[in-house]
DNA sequence: GCGAACCTACCGGGCGGTCGGTAGACTAAC
DNA sequence: GTTAGTCTACCGACCGCCCGGTAGGTTCGC
Protein backbone atom coordinates (compact mmCIF):
# COMPACT_ATOMS: atom_id res chain seq x y z
CA UNK A 1 0.00 0.00 0.00
CA UNK A 2 2.61 2.27 1.05
CA UNK A 3 4.36 1.32 -2.23
CA UNK A 4 1.83 2.03 -4.60
CA UNK A 5 0.56 5.10 -2.57
CA UNK A 6 4.28 6.22 -2.98
CA UNK A 7 4.28 5.00 -6.82
CA UNK A 8 1.36 6.98 -7.21
CA UNK A 9 2.33 10.42 -5.50
CA UNK A 10 5.76 9.97 -7.12
CA UNK A 11 3.61 9.77 -10.51
CA UNK A 12 2.07 12.53 -9.53
CA UNK A 13 4.33 14.45 -8.38
CA UNK A 14 6.62 13.95 -11.22
CA UNK A 15 3.71 15.04 -13.58
CA UNK A 16 3.48 17.68 -11.94
CA UNK A 17 6.89 18.65 -11.56
CA UNK A 18 7.36 18.09 -15.25
CA UNK A 19 4.17 20.66 -16.14
CA UNK A 20 6.19 23.43 -14.27
CA UNK A 21 9.15 22.70 -15.41
CA UNK A 22 7.83 22.96 -19.00
CA UNK A 23 6.25 25.80 -18.01
CA UNK A 24 9.33 27.51 -16.32
CA UNK A 25 11.03 26.79 -19.71
CA UNK A 26 8.83 28.68 -21.53
CA UNK A 27 8.97 31.76 -19.83
CA UNK A 28 12.78 31.43 -19.84
CA UNK A 29 12.52 31.50 -23.60
CA UNK A 30 10.06 33.42 -24.15
CA UNK A 31 11.66 36.02 -22.02
CA UNK A 32 14.83 35.63 -23.84
CA UNK A 33 13.34 35.40 -27.64
CA UNK A 34 11.33 38.73 -26.82
CA UNK A 35 14.57 40.65 -25.04
CA UNK A 36 16.33 39.91 -28.03
CA UNK A 37 13.78 41.02 -30.46
CA UNK A 38 11.18 42.53 -28.73
CA UNK A 39 7.68 41.64 -27.84
CA UNK A 40 5.77 43.31 -31.20
CA UNK A 41 8.34 41.57 -33.46
CA UNK A 42 8.06 38.09 -31.53
CA UNK A 43 5.68 35.74 -32.85
CA UNK A 44 4.11 32.77 -31.05
CA UNK A 45 5.24 30.67 -33.38
CA UNK A 46 8.66 31.88 -32.64
CA UNK A 47 8.40 30.78 -29.15
CA UNK A 48 7.17 27.65 -29.69
CA UNK A 49 9.59 26.75 -32.28
CA UNK A 50 12.14 27.40 -29.79
CA UNK A 51 10.75 25.35 -27.01
CA UNK A 52 10.25 22.35 -29.33
CA UNK A 53 6.47 22.87 -29.90
CA UNK A 54 3.92 23.57 -32.60
CA UNK A 55 1.33 26.82 -31.89
CA UNK A 56 -1.61 25.25 -30.79
CA UNK A 57 0.52 22.84 -28.81
CA UNK A 58 1.87 26.07 -26.65
CA UNK A 59 -1.49 26.89 -26.38
CA UNK A 60 -1.35 23.72 -24.23
CA UNK A 61 0.66 26.06 -21.61
CA UNK A 62 -0.29 29.62 -22.43
CA UNK A 63 -3.56 31.57 -22.40
CA UNK A 64 -2.19 34.43 -24.72
CA UNK A 65 0.61 36.30 -25.81
CA UNK A 66 -0.21 39.35 -23.74
CA UNK A 67 -1.01 36.82 -20.52
CA UNK A 68 2.43 35.48 -21.64
CA UNK A 69 3.93 38.91 -21.43
CA UNK A 70 2.40 39.78 -18.14
CA UNK A 71 3.46 37.09 -16.08
CA UNK A 72 7.17 37.18 -17.30
CA UNK A 73 6.99 41.13 -16.08
CA UNK A 74 5.29 39.58 -12.75
CA UNK A 75 8.21 37.28 -12.28
CA UNK A 76 11.00 39.99 -12.91
CA UNK A 77 9.10 41.75 -11.02
CA UNK A 78 8.85 39.53 -8.28
CA UNK A 79 12.42 38.53 -8.32
CA UNK A 80 13.35 42.52 -7.89
CA UNK A 81 11.11 42.43 -4.57
CA UNK A 82 12.94 39.41 -2.97
CA UNK A 83 16.35 39.80 -4.45
CA UNK A 84 16.47 43.30 -4.09
CA UNK A 85 13.82 45.32 -2.17
CA UNK A 86 13.36 42.65 0.35
CA UNK A 87 17.10 42.48 1.20
CA UNK A 88 17.78 46.39 1.25
CA UNK A 89 14.76 46.91 3.95
CA UNK A 90 16.68 44.54 6.37
CA UNK A 91 19.91 47.59 5.80
CA UNK A 92 19.02 50.12 8.49
CA UNK A 93 21.94 52.63 7.77
CA UNK A 94 20.78 54.49 4.57
CA UNK A 95 24.07 54.16 2.82
CA UNK A 96 24.60 50.51 3.27
CA UNK A 97 21.14 49.89 2.05
CA UNK A 98 21.96 52.68 -1.18
CA UNK A 99 24.69 49.84 -2.04
CA UNK A 100 22.43 46.86 -1.29
CA UNK A 101 20.16 48.16 -3.99
CA UNK A 102 22.61 49.06 -6.93
CA UNK A 103 24.82 46.09 -6.31
CA UNK A 104 21.79 43.15 -6.36
CA UNK A 105 19.78 45.09 -8.95
CA UNK A 106 22.95 45.29 -11.17
CA UNK A 107 23.99 41.39 -10.27
CA UNK A 108 20.92 40.49 -11.38
CA UNK A 109 20.81 42.25 -14.37
CA UNK A 110 24.74 40.82 -15.57
CA UNK A 111 23.18 36.87 -14.72
CA UNK A 112 19.97 37.50 -16.29
CA UNK A 113 18.76 40.24 -17.73
CA UNK A 114 15.96 39.28 -20.06
CA UNK A 115 12.86 39.51 -17.95
CA UNK A 116 14.23 42.85 -16.14
CA UNK A 117 14.80 44.26 -19.44
CA UNK A 118 11.37 43.38 -20.85
CA UNK A 119 9.92 44.60 -17.87
CA UNK A 120 11.16 47.71 -18.79
CA UNK A 121 11.04 48.28 -22.10
CA UNK A 122 7.33 46.77 -23.41
CA UNK A 123 5.55 48.09 -21.01
CA UNK A 124 3.29 49.09 -24.12
CA UNK A 125 2.24 45.40 -24.70
CA UNK A 126 0.57 45.07 -21.50
CA UNK A 127 -3.18 45.43 -21.66
CA UNK A 128 -4.09 48.62 -19.27
CA UNK A 129 -4.97 46.83 -16.00
CA UNK A 130 -1.96 44.91 -16.42
CA UNK A 131 -0.02 48.03 -17.24
CA UNK A 132 -1.36 49.91 -14.47
CA UNK A 133 -0.51 46.99 -12.20
CA UNK A 134 3.38 46.57 -13.29
CA UNK A 135 4.12 50.55 -13.43
CA UNK A 136 2.57 50.47 -9.72
CA UNK A 137 4.77 48.54 -8.66
CA UNK A 138 7.94 50.01 -10.57
CA UNK A 139 7.30 53.11 -8.71
CA UNK A 140 6.79 51.88 -5.43
CA UNK A 141 10.76 50.66 -6.31
CA UNK A 142 11.92 53.77 -7.19
CA UNK A 143 9.83 55.44 -4.20
CA UNK A 144 12.15 52.99 -2.09
CA UNK A 145 15.03 54.87 -3.76
CA UNK A 146 14.22 58.48 -3.20
CA UNK A 147 13.36 57.46 0.36
CA UNK A 148 17.00 56.30 0.80
CA UNK A 149 18.58 59.19 -0.80
CA UNK A 150 15.63 61.29 1.69
CA UNK A 151 17.61 59.80 4.72
CA UNK A 152 20.29 59.71 3.80
CA UNK A 153 20.08 63.38 3.16
CA UNK A 154 19.18 63.83 6.50
CA UNK A 155 22.05 62.56 7.79
CA UNK A 156 23.89 65.37 5.76
CA UNK A 157 25.43 63.09 3.98
CA UNK A 158 23.46 64.25 0.24
CA UNK A 159 23.55 68.01 -0.25
CA UNK A 160 21.07 70.10 -2.81
CA UNK A 161 20.28 66.70 -4.84
CA UNK A 162 16.61 65.78 -5.29
CA UNK A 163 15.81 62.35 -4.22
CA UNK A 164 13.16 61.74 -7.26
CA UNK A 165 16.23 62.70 -10.07
CA UNK A 166 18.63 61.03 -8.08
CA UNK A 167 16.38 57.58 -7.77
CA UNK A 168 15.36 58.24 -11.70
CA UNK A 169 18.83 58.47 -12.87
CA UNK A 170 20.46 56.00 -10.56
CA UNK A 171 17.53 53.32 -11.98
CA UNK A 172 18.73 54.64 -15.34
CA UNK A 173 22.37 53.78 -15.00
CA UNK A 174 21.39 50.23 -13.78
CA UNK A 175 19.21 49.19 -16.17
CA UNK A 176 21.41 50.45 -19.26
CA UNK A 177 23.54 47.52 -17.83
CA UNK A 178 21.61 45.40 -19.87
CA UNK A 179 22.41 47.02 -23.18
CA UNK A 180 26.07 46.99 -22.74
CA UNK A 181 27.58 44.48 -20.73
CA UNK A 182 28.31 40.67 -22.21
CA UNK A 183 28.96 38.05 -20.10
CA UNK A 184 31.97 37.28 -22.01
CA UNK A 185 33.52 40.89 -22.42
CA UNK A 186 36.53 42.74 -21.29
CA UNK A 187 35.40 42.64 -17.16
CA UNK A 188 33.60 39.90 -15.15
CA UNK A 189 30.04 40.38 -14.23
CA UNK A 190 31.21 41.19 -10.44
CA UNK A 191 33.91 43.68 -11.40
CA UNK A 192 31.01 45.82 -13.55
CA UNK A 193 28.41 45.11 -10.40
CA UNK A 194 31.40 46.31 -8.19
CA UNK A 195 31.85 49.63 -10.64
CA UNK A 196 28.76 50.44 -11.23
CA UNK A 197 27.72 50.61 -7.40
CA UNK A 198 31.03 53.32 -6.50
CA UNK A 199 29.51 54.89 -9.14
CA UNK A 200 26.10 55.03 -8.08
CA UNK A 201 27.13 55.85 -4.31
CA UNK A 202 29.94 58.64 -5.67
CA UNK A 203 27.17 60.06 -7.59
CA UNK A 204 24.74 60.87 -4.84
CA UNK A 205 27.18 61.64 -2.15
CA UNK A 206 28.04 65.47 -1.53
CA UNK A 207 31.61 65.69 -2.00
CA UNK A 208 32.27 68.44 0.59
CA UNK A 209 29.62 67.24 2.68
CA UNK A 210 32.07 64.87 3.80
CA UNK A 211 35.39 67.12 3.67
CA UNK A 212 33.56 69.76 5.29
CA UNK A 213 31.75 67.50 8.16
CA UNK A 214 35.84 65.53 8.93
CA UNK A 215 37.53 68.51 8.85
CA UNK A 216 34.84 70.08 11.54
CA UNK A 217 35.50 67.19 13.80
CA UNK A 218 32.00 65.31 12.80
CA UNK A 219 32.18 61.38 12.40
CA UNK A 220 30.57 60.54 9.54
CA UNK A 221 28.06 57.00 9.47
CA UNK B 1 9.55 90.82 -66.36
CA UNK B 2 10.72 90.52 -62.54
CA UNK B 3 7.83 90.31 -61.24
CA UNK B 4 6.54 87.48 -63.50
CA UNK B 5 10.29 85.39 -62.89
CA UNK B 6 9.56 86.26 -59.26
CA UNK B 7 5.98 85.05 -59.22
CA UNK B 8 7.56 82.19 -61.11
CA UNK B 9 10.47 81.51 -58.37
CA UNK B 10 7.98 81.87 -55.67
CA UNK B 11 6.01 79.47 -56.71
CA UNK B 12 8.12 76.93 -57.34
CA UNK B 13 10.16 77.78 -54.33
CA UNK B 14 6.63 77.42 -52.18
CA UNK B 15 6.26 74.04 -53.80
CA UNK B 16 9.35 72.61 -52.99
CA UNK B 17 8.96 74.28 -49.91
CA UNK B 18 5.14 73.07 -49.20
CA UNK B 19 6.99 69.25 -50.41
CA UNK B 20 9.89 69.69 -47.70
CA UNK B 21 7.49 70.56 -45.38
CA UNK B 22 4.82 68.20 -45.73
CA UNK B 23 8.08 66.02 -45.45
CA UNK B 24 9.60 66.79 -42.22
CA UNK B 25 5.85 66.79 -40.81
CA UNK B 26 5.95 63.21 -41.27
CA UNK B 27 8.86 62.81 -39.87
CA UNK B 28 7.95 64.34 -37.00
CA UNK B 29 4.43 62.59 -36.53
CA UNK B 30 6.19 59.17 -37.27
CA UNK B 31 9.14 59.77 -34.41
CA UNK B 32 6.17 60.85 -32.04
CA UNK B 33 4.29 57.55 -32.75
CA UNK B 34 6.74 54.97 -32.82
CA UNK B 35 8.32 56.45 -29.86
CA UNK B 36 4.48 56.49 -28.20
CA UNK B 37 3.71 52.69 -29.19
CA UNK B 38 6.81 51.43 -30.47
CA UNK B 39 8.07 50.85 -34.17
CA UNK B 40 6.20 47.16 -34.57
CA UNK B 41 3.37 48.30 -32.31
CA UNK B 42 2.92 51.45 -35.20
CA UNK B 43 1.25 50.55 -38.91
CA UNK B 44 1.71 52.45 -42.12
CA UNK B 45 -2.29 53.51 -41.60
CA UNK B 46 -1.31 55.29 -38.01
CA UNK B 47 1.26 57.48 -39.63
CA UNK B 48 -0.91 57.95 -42.60
CA UNK B 49 -3.76 59.17 -40.16
CA UNK B 50 -1.79 60.93 -37.97
CA UNK B 51 -1.01 63.57 -41.13
CA UNK B 52 -4.10 63.34 -42.83
CA UNK B 53 -3.42 61.04 -45.48
CA UNK B 54 -4.22 57.78 -46.84
CA UNK B 55 -1.79 54.75 -46.70
CA UNK B 56 -0.93 54.88 -50.48
CA UNK B 57 -0.97 58.53 -50.04
CA UNK B 58 1.67 58.56 -47.79
CA UNK B 59 3.90 56.32 -49.59
CA UNK B 60 4.44 59.25 -52.08
CA UNK B 61 6.22 60.24 -49.78
CA UNK B 62 8.02 57.84 -48.04
CA UNK B 63 9.65 54.78 -49.45
CA UNK B 64 8.89 51.73 -46.99
CA UNK B 65 8.50 51.50 -42.97
CA UNK B 66 12.21 50.62 -42.36
CA UNK B 67 13.35 53.62 -44.53
CA UNK B 68 11.48 55.90 -42.62
CA UNK B 69 12.65 54.24 -39.19
CA UNK B 70 16.05 54.69 -40.63
CA UNK B 71 15.64 58.62 -41.62
CA UNK B 72 14.75 59.16 -37.98
CA UNK B 73 17.49 57.70 -35.97
CA UNK B 74 20.07 59.37 -38.84
CA UNK B 75 18.23 62.48 -37.43
CA UNK B 76 18.66 61.90 -34.04
CA UNK B 77 22.29 61.02 -34.51
CA UNK B 78 22.29 64.18 -36.37
CA UNK B 79 21.13 66.37 -33.58
CA UNK B 80 23.42 64.31 -31.31
CA UNK B 81 26.77 65.36 -33.54
CA UNK B 82 25.90 68.94 -33.67
CA UNK B 83 24.31 69.81 -30.50
CA UNK B 84 26.32 67.69 -28.41
CA UNK B 85 29.50 65.81 -30.03
CA UNK B 86 30.41 69.32 -32.46
CA UNK B 87 30.30 71.71 -29.57
CA UNK B 88 31.52 69.63 -26.82
CA UNK B 89 34.78 69.21 -29.00
CA UNK B 90 36.10 72.71 -28.85
CA UNK B 91 36.02 72.17 -24.93
CA UNK B 92 39.49 71.43 -24.10
CA UNK B 93 39.23 71.05 -20.22
CA UNK B 94 37.83 67.20 -19.96
CA UNK B 95 35.83 68.35 -17.12
CA UNK B 96 33.87 71.24 -18.49
CA UNK B 97 34.11 68.84 -21.60
CA UNK B 98 32.34 66.24 -19.75
CA UNK B 99 30.00 68.81 -18.26
CA UNK B 100 29.07 70.12 -22.14
CA UNK B 101 28.53 66.56 -23.15
CA UNK B 102 25.97 65.66 -20.44
CA UNK B 103 23.98 68.86 -20.13
CA UNK B 104 23.65 69.09 -23.80
CA UNK B 105 22.54 65.58 -24.38
CA UNK B 106 20.26 66.07 -21.11
CA UNK B 107 18.56 68.94 -22.75
CA UNK B 108 18.12 67.83 -26.09
CA UNK B 109 16.32 65.11 -24.14
CA UNK B 110 13.80 67.09 -22.24
CA UNK B 111 13.19 69.31 -25.79
CA UNK B 112 12.56 66.69 -27.60
CA UNK B 113 12.76 62.92 -26.54
CA UNK B 114 11.05 61.04 -29.44
CA UNK B 115 14.29 60.48 -32.49
CA UNK B 116 16.68 60.40 -29.39
CA UNK B 117 14.28 57.61 -28.09
CA UNK B 118 13.76 55.98 -30.96
CA UNK B 119 17.64 55.96 -31.97
CA UNK B 120 18.06 53.60 -28.65
CA UNK B 121 15.11 51.91 -28.22
CA UNK B 122 14.36 50.40 -32.12
CA UNK B 123 17.71 49.53 -33.48
CA UNK B 124 16.24 45.81 -34.05
CA UNK B 125 13.67 47.32 -36.84
CA UNK B 126 16.34 48.17 -38.68
CA UNK B 127 18.09 46.26 -41.76
CA UNK B 128 21.15 44.97 -40.91
CA UNK B 129 22.96 47.45 -42.81
CA UNK B 130 21.36 50.36 -41.17
CA UNK B 131 21.60 48.77 -38.13
CA UNK B 132 25.56 48.66 -38.47
CA UNK B 133 25.39 52.12 -39.38
CA UNK B 134 23.96 53.72 -36.38
CA UNK B 135 25.49 51.42 -33.75
CA UNK B 136 29.02 52.61 -35.30
CA UNK B 137 28.23 55.90 -35.20
CA UNK B 138 26.20 55.50 -31.19
CA UNK B 139 29.81 53.34 -30.24
CA UNK B 140 32.11 56.58 -31.67
CA UNK B 141 30.04 58.52 -29.29
CA UNK B 142 30.44 56.21 -26.35
CA UNK B 143 34.10 55.74 -27.02
CA UNK B 144 34.53 59.91 -27.46
CA UNK B 145 33.28 60.18 -23.53
CA UNK B 146 35.25 57.35 -22.56
CA UNK B 147 37.77 59.87 -24.18
CA UNK B 148 36.97 62.18 -22.34
CA UNK B 149 37.06 60.51 -18.88
CA UNK B 150 40.36 58.58 -19.74
CA UNK B 151 41.58 62.43 -20.08
CA UNK B 152 40.12 63.14 -16.77
CA UNK B 153 42.15 60.58 -15.20
CA UNK B 154 45.35 61.28 -16.71
CA UNK B 155 44.85 64.68 -15.06
CA UNK B 156 44.11 62.79 -11.49
CA UNK B 157 40.74 64.00 -11.12
CA UNK B 158 39.53 60.44 -11.50
CA UNK B 159 40.83 57.49 -9.77
CA UNK B 160 40.15 54.07 -10.48
CA UNK B 161 37.11 54.21 -12.99
CA UNK B 162 36.93 52.54 -16.17
CA UNK B 163 36.24 54.68 -18.72
CA UNK B 164 34.05 52.88 -20.58
CA UNK B 165 31.85 51.58 -17.66
CA UNK B 166 31.69 55.24 -16.97
CA UNK B 167 30.65 56.52 -20.26
CA UNK B 168 28.20 54.09 -20.25
CA UNK B 169 27.14 54.39 -17.00
CA UNK B 170 26.68 58.23 -18.03
CA UNK B 171 24.57 57.47 -21.39
CA UNK B 172 22.44 55.34 -19.10
CA UNK B 173 21.28 58.30 -16.83
CA UNK B 174 21.00 60.85 -19.16
CA UNK B 175 18.82 58.26 -21.97
CA UNK B 176 16.84 57.46 -19.14
CA UNK B 177 15.78 60.90 -18.65
CA UNK B 178 12.82 60.63 -21.40
CA UNK B 179 11.38 57.58 -19.48
CA UNK B 180 10.43 59.87 -16.33
CA UNK B 181 10.96 63.56 -17.12
CA UNK B 182 7.41 65.25 -17.87
CA UNK B 183 7.50 68.80 -19.11
CA UNK B 184 4.21 70.08 -17.09
CA UNK B 185 6.19 68.34 -13.97
CA UNK B 186 7.21 69.42 -10.85
CA UNK B 187 10.75 70.40 -11.98
CA UNK B 188 10.97 72.10 -15.22
CA UNK B 189 13.92 71.01 -18.17
CA UNK B 190 16.51 73.44 -17.51
CA UNK B 191 16.37 72.54 -13.76
CA UNK B 192 16.55 68.49 -14.52
CA UNK B 193 19.30 68.79 -16.93
CA UNK B 194 21.21 70.61 -14.05
CA UNK B 195 20.86 68.20 -11.64
CA UNK B 196 21.80 65.26 -14.01
CA UNK B 197 24.53 67.22 -14.85
CA UNK B 198 25.68 67.87 -11.57
CA UNK B 199 25.21 63.81 -10.70
CA UNK B 200 27.41 62.77 -13.37
CA UNK B 201 30.26 65.07 -12.71
CA UNK B 202 29.94 63.91 -9.24
CA UNK B 203 29.77 60.19 -9.91
CA UNK B 204 33.10 59.86 -12.40
CA UNK B 205 35.30 63.02 -10.04
CA UNK B 206 36.86 60.76 -7.63
CA UNK B 207 36.37 62.31 -3.89
CA UNK B 208 39.84 61.77 -2.88
CA UNK B 209 41.32 63.42 -5.40
CA UNK B 210 40.51 66.85 -3.94
CA UNK B 211 42.18 65.72 -0.53
CA UNK B 212 45.77 64.98 -0.55
CA UNK B 213 46.29 61.14 -0.97
CA UNK B 214 47.77 61.07 2.81
CA UNK B 215 43.74 62.01 4.17
CA UNK B 216 42.02 60.08 1.47
CA UNK B 217 41.05 56.26 2.86
CA UNK B 218 39.03 56.41 6.47
CA UNK B 219 36.20 58.36 4.93
CA UNK B 220 34.46 56.24 2.66
CA UNK B 221 33.44 52.70 1.62
C1' DG C 1 -10.10 3.43 -21.82
C1' DC C 2 -9.01 7.82 -20.26
C1' DG C 3 -6.82 12.07 -19.65
C1' DA C 4 -2.59 14.70 -20.43
C1' DA C 5 0.06 16.41 -24.01
C1' DC C 6 0.39 17.38 -28.01
C1' DC C 7 -0.67 18.03 -33.59
C1' DT C 8 -2.88 19.32 -38.34
C1' DA C 9 -5.66 22.33 -40.42
C1' DC C 10 -7.90 26.20 -40.45
C1' DC C 11 -10.06 31.10 -39.45
C1' DG C 12 -10.70 36.14 -39.67
C1' DG C 13 -8.11 39.99 -39.84
C1' DG C 14 -4.57 43.36 -40.21
C1' DC C 15 -0.17 44.10 -42.02
C1' DG C 16 3.31 46.41 -45.49
C1' DG C 17 3.13 47.46 -49.92
C1' DT C 18 1.36 48.22 -54.92
C1' DC C 19 -1.57 49.43 -58.82
C1' DG C 20 -4.29 51.99 -61.70
C1' DG C 21 -6.32 55.61 -61.61
C1' DT C 22 -7.68 61.02 -61.19
C1' DA C 23 -8.67 65.98 -59.68
C1' DG C 24 -6.67 69.99 -60.36
C1' DA C 25 -2.89 73.25 -60.97
C1' DC C 26 0.00 74.49 -64.43
C1' DT C 27 2.15 74.69 -69.34
C1' DA C 28 2.19 74.99 -74.44
C1' DA C 29 0.23 75.37 -78.88
C1' DC C 30 -2.56 77.76 -81.87
C1' DG D 1 -8.49 82.28 -74.62
C1' DT D 2 -9.60 77.98 -75.48
C1' DT D 3 -7.78 73.41 -75.59
C1' DA D 4 -4.87 69.52 -75.27
C1' DG D 5 -1.26 67.72 -72.68
C1' DT D 6 1.62 67.17 -68.33
C1' DC D 7 2.82 66.71 -63.66
C1' DT D 8 2.05 66.74 -58.66
C1' DA D 9 -0.28 64.92 -54.98
C1' DC D 10 -3.03 62.10 -53.74
C1' DC D 11 -7.02 57.95 -53.26
C1' DG D 12 -9.77 53.29 -53.46
C1' DA D 13 -9.14 48.77 -54.08
C1' DC D 14 -6.51 45.21 -53.88
C1' DC D 15 -2.50 41.62 -53.05
C1' DG D 16 -0.02 38.02 -50.59
C1' DC D 17 1.45 37.09 -46.25
C1' DC D 18 1.60 36.16 -41.59
C1' DC D 19 -0.45 37.02 -37.27
C1' DG D 20 -2.92 35.38 -32.82
C1' DG D 21 -5.99 32.11 -31.82
C1' DT D 22 -9.08 27.78 -32.20
C1' DA D 23 -11.57 23.35 -33.40
C1' DG D 24 -11.08 18.84 -33.53
C1' DG D 25 -8.57 15.31 -33.58
C1' DT D 26 -4.47 11.78 -32.37
C1' DT D 27 -0.88 9.66 -29.61
C1' DC D 28 0.70 7.65 -25.54
C1' DG D 29 1.63 6.59 -20.77
C1' DC D 30 -0.86 4.96 -17.17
Amino acid sequence: MTVLDNAVLRAVQGSADRDRDRRAEIYRSAARIFHRKGYHATSINDIAAAVGLTKAGLYYYIKGKQDLLFAIMGFAMDQLDEQVIEPARRVEDPQARLETIVARHARLITQDSSALTILVNELEGLLPDDRADIIGRQRDYVDFIADTLAALRDEGKVLGLDPTVGAFSLVGMILWISRWYRADGRLDGDEVVAEVTRMAVSAVLNRDAGRTEAAAGGADS
